[in-house]
DNA sequence: CAATAAACGAGACGGTACGTCGAGTCTTCCT
DNA sequence: AGGAAGACTCGACGTACCGTCTCGTTTATTG
């Protein structure tokens, strides 16, 4: 699966006819991310993009390996689906609910969706996970990770406190509350999450004991 | 979509001839299940399933509506995909254990990864997302919703704590760290979602202050 | 194939429920007609046929072995399909009207298209081939054969002429006519065939010459 | 229905692969009389055609509406199953002989149980019925009525005699002999129909009388 | 007159072919 | 030279019908 590396440089472009150096590619990208918008991540046919789009299919499996590779390429590089930035914002809290509900955070509805789509065909396709891995996750995943360790050099983060188990709880609960519940993701709930769970799990003063576990007890 | 509704128990049961009455559906049922164990959600076929299970299409399309609805029912039904039990072990944290960890719960391989074929499906079909949630879903979440008041009436839940907030935070970082970022999920895994995230986040005394922030939008 | 030999006495019918003894057994071939004449050999179903008869497909298959001997059956034995019946009018011209133009003969609609769908299926199941020869052909034949001797026997017939080519010809025409011409077939145009046709053959004095096949000259 | 219309020459055809376009059709029409003459109509499926011709389902219903709108244009394209060709050997009963009997005739066996296949289908699908009757029938039609007026011309055939009437006698007699009484037809059959009925019937001096009937109509 | 066995309606079942649709590959034509 | 157009193979889909089967009920005949 190489076909997502070779960014184009995209020339300037041609002058008459766009070719399918970058803004052509972008063209894709984007009637690839309206349909999916509309249709759903099963719903799309490849060739309702390429009529849509008026390429060829052989064009979209030239540089794509299939729909589940174009689709991660869309949700990447589609204008509209802005990559995550890192502002440091001074506090765990700013930075946190920055990366959130900022464009290209948590609460954007298109990469979510998607995500149910693609998850299946992850799970069989060892190039298709590596270019989600790559393309979409790895930004995201850097950007938190980022926030993390200023926190944790500022001292917002407890000694012992595994920032590794930190990192799924704001993720996590989004995609379970959205996914799997069916609820609604705004900046209010992600503020209610960073506060009432992950600041808590970062500051705890007093690690809980994990004596036992069948009769621990009332104090933990 | 009423095929999932009518759990004809057939107690009785059929003395010569198994008819698709109880005992032929679970066959079906099993065969589906193991399939589905074998290949994944989308590489399964009802070809398949008809095939396996000496079973006729017509008969597949006559109890469910398509691949979907069969597989919920699988997972919902098959033998070796139990329900979820609730065990009241005195304690949340053994309370919590319990249900992750048993069968049923959610280190379970089986449910996890149809899920992830399901997600897709469910956005664009009702009568599907209303059987999931029915008929798998209901059922976890009552369990875990019966936990939770059980530790608030103990106490172990702080007075100002949203349990709403806290049902998210075991099955969502599950969730994320088995589909997302591809981990595995063993009981040390949740013990330590339970003692560093839950738990303190159940148990915090200070609300965490809201002053430090850069950019607190409106007062969030 | 004996099922349609049992012709059942029909011991003066029950009077509340109709068994399929004779009376229910006319009803169900009463349907059949009906329903073949409404939609044709082909997209005649016994689905539709039990249903439309309040009988059950079981009983359909007790009596006849399958569509194309309820068919048959329909075909020979429903009111509406009547047997053809022998007239000695006193001439070979008057016989034939008779035969061709009753009840039962060769204008009747029905049975001819019948005879197309169940052509295909005859060849490839020796049971209805016997059974639509025994049943609706032996009759007819029987009719035929029995015209023709009297015929001979009034010396209507010539003495070299070949009484099983003489067959052919009515009915063969009138079939092609029928089926395959898309024409249809009233008393005159079987009275054409009669006088233009089958009585020259029968008549003719003057035996044709077989001499050459190439160049024959002009005298055949 | 105008799949059956576009008969595409291509008679530069691709050099290099062989599309649908006349050499790939052809093909699939070989592979189709093939199993047509093994199997017989009604056994014959569009899988197996699918199969056998390496060629996809979706390829067959592109070009044909269904089975038999594809066995019309096998049996009439396909490269054995040759058209009838017209031949004045001077004499009607040399042109008939040689009409019946050569390739493309009366006496093929292929034609004539696929014939049987197709009737019930006709009478409900105007299109195909169109299709065969241009296609099928027409040429046979053709050669035959060229046949008979080159016999009027020569005078062989009687003033009074109705032409269209003797137009039925060989197919029609032939039809009935092959799929009616389940004879065979053989060259010597095919010149005793014509010796003993079509010429006599082309022949006669004297019109039969008509008066020695006794139901004799209105004057019929 | 109740008990019993046969025959019934209803309709689910396994099987097979249907006709449709989407994925991914390939060729032709055009710019 | 490279892209648009679209036909191709493959294979799964969901539907329809056939002929078999079981169920529970009704009927006609026995004990």
């Amino acid at each position: 699966m190489n076909h997502l590396e070779d960014d184009v440089p995209a020339v300037g472009a041609a002058h008459t006819r766009p070719r399918v150096e970058g803004e052509r590619e972008e063209q894709i990208l984007d009637t690839t991310v309206r349909l999916l918008v509309d249709l759903g991540y099963d719903r799309l046919t490849l060739d309702a993009v390429a009529a849509d789009a008026h390429a060829s299919k052989a064009t979209l499996y030239r540089r794509w390996r299939g729909k589940a590779e174009l689709v991660v390429d869309a949700v990447t590089r589609a204008k509209r689906c802005p990559e995550p930035v890192d502002v440091d914002s001074g506090s765990l809290r700013g930075d946190l609910m920055a990366v959130a509900c900022n464009a290209g955070g948590l609460t954007d509805d298109v990469p979510l969706s998607v995500l149910a789509g693609l998850m299946s065909a992850m799970h069989h396709d060892a190039d298709l996970e590596r270019a989600f891995r790559e393309r979409f996750l790895a930004p995201r995943i850097d950007v938190l990770d980022a926030v993390f360790e200023r926190a944790r050099k500022r001292g917002e983060i407890e000694a012992g406190v595994d920032i590794q188990l930190l990192f799924d709880v704001l993720p996590g609960m989004v995609l379970h509350r959205r996914l799997i519940m069916g609820g609604s993701v705004d900046d209010d709930f992600i503020a209610r999450i960073i506060d009432g769970v992950l600041l808590p799990a970062a500051h705890r003063t007093e690690p809980v004991s994990r004596r036992s576990t069948t009769n621990p007890g009332r104090e933990l």
